[in-house]
DNA sequence: TCAAAAGTGTTCACCGTACACCCATGG
DNA sequence: CCATGGGTGTACGGTGAACACTTTTGA
């Protein structure tokens, strides 16, 4: 090794965005059709190339805010995926990264302006490179995280029902949850805030908002508390 | 977002090793002294830039077989790391892998070759760039494999003692655990093969001598167990 | 009045944890 | 015979899982 920097390789950085929402039924991705070669036509994650002047998370939140419109998307570094063949143009090595957004934020336009498509987890087309391999290590990930830090909220609406949260995470996780046994473990967390409001929609009895307190649950961890789930 | 890969900036991309060891009493890691700038005569931890020709992993492992002269090293990837100015020569984005290597295997020569030098993680010193960061990621790693996976073992050499294996998760966890509760707790995997060997080493009873048994283990997952301590 | 979802507690089995004494041996 | 580390089992409390009926109200 030496200390010639000059001599060595340099490669192209993809930024690979797994984005990941809610519709209160099941778990979905967002995917591009791509109008560009190569695989041009077929669906794919929604990606950029690292520029000079950012780090890794800046060109996360960059491609993130091109395709949402929003800053401030909850988001995770993931994994970097380096066959050295994955992308047939050039040697291209891609860091994963996958994003929570509400559903109901997405932009309308932006979504046509990428033929960008939702999609459920289990139907989703198969997709070029390795992106499907991403999608799954995004998953597992994923199901890790609701059982150990409060990022379900990110899924969902400011305001929601303990009936939504609960959709969500057998969503994520893919199995049926007990009713009452989950909402007593949830508000065994002590991090909802309970309203007076009423959501009217689902049921005619209408059933309670909650809030996520984040004030609530930073003081938690800030005294030892781990939420698990 | 368009179809010409020439117009993107490249990077050099490293490959850093967060190397950790157990001397039966301390967990350890491998740090080399630089003696080639930047930062020539700082501690750092062994790494290299990723070539054309090989994934990240290939990459890791030329760099874990340069400095210990062996292949065939448990390795995971980490996590990688791009603040702009990390390194103040170029451009360079690290990716972060751990390994772990049974000290005893380690090769004198190589490690006098490289100005090498195992410590104390809790006596290491201050490191080049952002690699006291990549070493605290790497902890927390290690912290919650052990729990997930018994990746315990690599740390070893292939006999054990108990107390051997209860030292080491001691170590890597830095908690003091009850004796008799650890050996039911391992015992309860069915994960060990009790040898009728006694290492009369470390006392004038002599302690039996354990060995990972891999093929159990594996068939077990495919069962669907899961490792968890 | 009925259909549809909301809301609500208890019991039991199992697991994790705390805890202390005898054993074998070499010097 | 004694000092040193090796080896062993039980009791208790807490947590996670199973489980069913009543309430509300709009149509």
């Amino acid at each position: 090794m030496l200390n010639n920097y000059n001599t060595e390789d340099k490669v192209l950085l993809a930024v690979d965005c797994i984005i990941f929402g809610f519709d209160n039924e099941e778990l979905k991705i967002l995917l591009i059709k791509r109008d560009f070669e190569p695989e041009k036509g077929k669906w794919s994650l929604m990606g950029g190339f690292l520029k000079n002047h950012e780090t890794l998370d800046n060109a996360a939140n960059r491609i993130l805010h091109h395709l949402t419109g929003f800053h401030n998307i909850y988001m995770e570094q993931l994994y970097s995926f380096s066959k050295v063949d994955r992308d047939p143009v050039d040697r291209t090595i891609s860091v994963a990264y996958y994003a929570l957004i509400n559903i109901e934020d997405h932009n309308e336009e932006l979504i046509e302006k990428y033929s960008a498509k939702w999609f459920n987890i289990s139907e989703a087309p198969s997709l070029i490179f390795d992106h499907d391999i991403m999608v799954e290590h995004a998953i597992r990930r994923l199901r890790h995280r609701t059982s150990t830090k409060p990022v379900g909220f990110e899924l969902l609406p400011e305001k929601f029902t303990m009936r939504q949260l609960q959709k969500l995470y057998e969503a994520i996780l893919d199995e049926k949850l007990d009713k009452r046994n989950f909402i007593n473990k949830i508000n065994a967390l002590d991090i909802l805030h309970k309203l007076d409001e009423k959501d009217m929609n689902s049921s005619r009895k209408g059933s309670f908002l909650y809030q996520f307190d984040k004030e609530k649950y930073d003081k938690k961890v800030l005294d030892g508390f781990t939420f698990k789930l």
